[in-house]
RNA sequence: CGGGCUAUAGCGCAGUCUGGUAGCGCGUCCGUCUGGGGGACGGGAGGUCGUAGGUUCGAAUCCUGCUAGCCCGACCA
């Protein structure tokens, strides 16, 4: 993308209304703009991290079998009233009434809904297991909505639902979602922690939130400092195995780590003082088991080997999409702006041009451009005429991670300048060599799509 | 929903107390000079001062209602 051709309104200042960093840095760098309290509109740059961001999450959810599908954001209540969360849910959910006077929500969750469809369509247990998942927008009537798109009121939420004939079975789909979700935030760059929570309005017994470290995170947490210290990285799990996927699990989920919901002193206590913390979190996301609470209620059954309607186990599992993209800000940025992981970067390279106008900086400008677009790259071509300091307030504040810098001076010697933006260390090759350092370093992080 | 506050140009703000030609910085547009970390000079555009009513010869300014937004709290992914 050549910057003179993109929607890009970055600001110098940092308008009132924003109190928390990621906020102001996703209004400066022209992500998203306020459409009314807590709602907001995704401009093209903080669409294409959340387009980044859901493909990750796609790519994960199919690796570990799950089906995609859409289920609609307005509802009706009838079947909020069969589970009885129609009068539960309180003020937060969004209530409306169609021409016809039939009372309609937008919906917060998608429980009733997809256990409709599945009593609708499955009763043999040959049809278990099922997991179907969607990444739609949700609505909650926040009383104040806050931090930008971290806290809003309509945000987009992947939420997935299995169906199983037994509790072993569906404890199985809870331990997949664990580590399938490990590898989701690892690949967007996050350290997400699974610290055992409380189940609100859901329901169920078993429920882990997954927390992203952070000063400005709303919850307190408490945990294990041994815990930072584990990676998924790059091991090939057998999704169909309990073993494994229970394994994980253990692995993950043995130490000490919780929100304040469930904090338990005497517990933590046990945990050596050198390795108890007291910290901040995002949540990002929260996977439930809760057996047969909608099943029941609703009459989702299926038949068993015997003959006999059984209701199903089940659980729903859900990843904060768009408070991801604030999540990711909060965790990676400096005082001049953001800074990209490469999973979900909405440009790979920025390149600037220090001289624009000049022959040789604007033709060796358009080769770099061309040649890493040839390799599947995105890079962001900076080809306006600002002064080099403004081209790299503009870069900084945005979050490449990679910058190529390209000027009169280098060329002169057959060089440009290859930038982290992370470290800021910078280190001149040939145009060349640069293109393939960028190759190589993107070359994990390439998202398929679907 | 309780408490506090705000609303003047795209963004950040002054002007309101004490009523009388609507301002500043940044951004933006045009031109010239510049050119490796938000450059300089010159010239422009852009605001029915949130909204409705009231007081007044005259209202951004005083009064009343309404709306929207922000902060603290309770609540929440």
């Amino acid at each position: 993308m050549r910057l003179s051709r993109y929607f890009l309104p970055v600001l110098k200042e940092t308008p009132a209304e924003a109190q928390i960093v990621s906020h102001r840095f996703m209004l400066r760098a022209g992500m998203i703009k306020q459409a009314s309290a807590g709602i907001y509109s995704w401009l093209p740059l903080g669409f294409k991290v959340l387009r980044k961001i859901e493909n990750i999450v796609h790519e994960e959810q199919l690796r570990a079998g799950h089906l995609p599908m859409l289920m609609p954001t307005l509802q009706s209540a009838d079947l909020w009233r069969e589970s009885g969360r129609y009068d539960d849910y309180g003020q937060e959910m969004l209530r409306m009434k169609d021409r016809h006077d039939r009372d309609m929500l937008f919906t917060p969750t998608a429980e009733e809904l997809i256990t409709d469809i599945f009593r609708g369509h499955v009763s043999s247990y040959r049809d278990l297991p099922l997991t179907m998942y969607q990444i739609q927008w949700k609505f909650r009537d926040e009383i104040r909505p806050r931090f930008g798109v971290m806290r809003g009121r309509e945000f987009l939420m992947k939420d997935g639902y299995n169906f199983d004939l037994t509790k072993e079975d569906a404890l199985h789909a809870y331990n997949r979602h664990l580590v399938s979700y490990l590898r989701t935030y690892e690949r967007m760059g996050l350290q997400a922690i699974p610290m055992r929570a409380d189940s609100g309005p859901i329901g169920g017994d078993d429920t882990h939130e997954f927390l992203v470290l952070a000063e400005t995170g709303e919850s307190e947490v408490f945990y294990d400092s041994e815990i930072t210290e584990l990676k998924f990285g790059d091991r090939d799990i057998d999704y169909t195995s309990k073993e494994q996927c229970h394994a994980v699990l253990e692995e993950f989920t043995s130490r000490y780590a919780r929100t304040d919901e469930t904090h338990d002193e005497a517990l933590f206590n046990q945990v050596p003082e050198a390795r108890r913390r007291v910290a901040r979190g995002i949540e990002v996301g929260q996977i439930f088991y809760f057996g047969t609470k909608y099943s029941e209620a609703m009459g989702a059954t299926v038949q068993g080997p015997d003959g006999k309607a059984v209701p199903v186990h089940m659980g729903s599992h859900g990843i904060g999409v768009s408070r991801l993209v604030g999540a990711i800000i909060e965790a990676s940025h400096d005082e001049r702006g953001i800074i990209w992981p490469e999973g979900v970067t909405p440009f790979h390279v920025g390149i600037v041009n220090l001289k624009t106008g000049d022959a040789e900086a604007d033709a060796a400008c358009e080769t770099l451009y061309a040649a890493l677009t040839a390799k599947g790259l995105e890079p962001l071509y900076d080809d306006t005429d600002e002064r080099a300091g403004g081209k790299f307030a503009t870069m900084d504040l945005i979050g490449l991670p990679w910058r190529i810098t390209v000027g009169p001076r280098g060329l002169k010697n057959g060089v440009v300048e290859l930038t982290c933006r992370r470290t800021g260390e910078s280190e001149e090759m040939s145009p060349e060599a640069a293109i393939d350092r960028v190759a190589q370093i993107f070359a994990p992080h390439m998202v398929r799509g679907l």
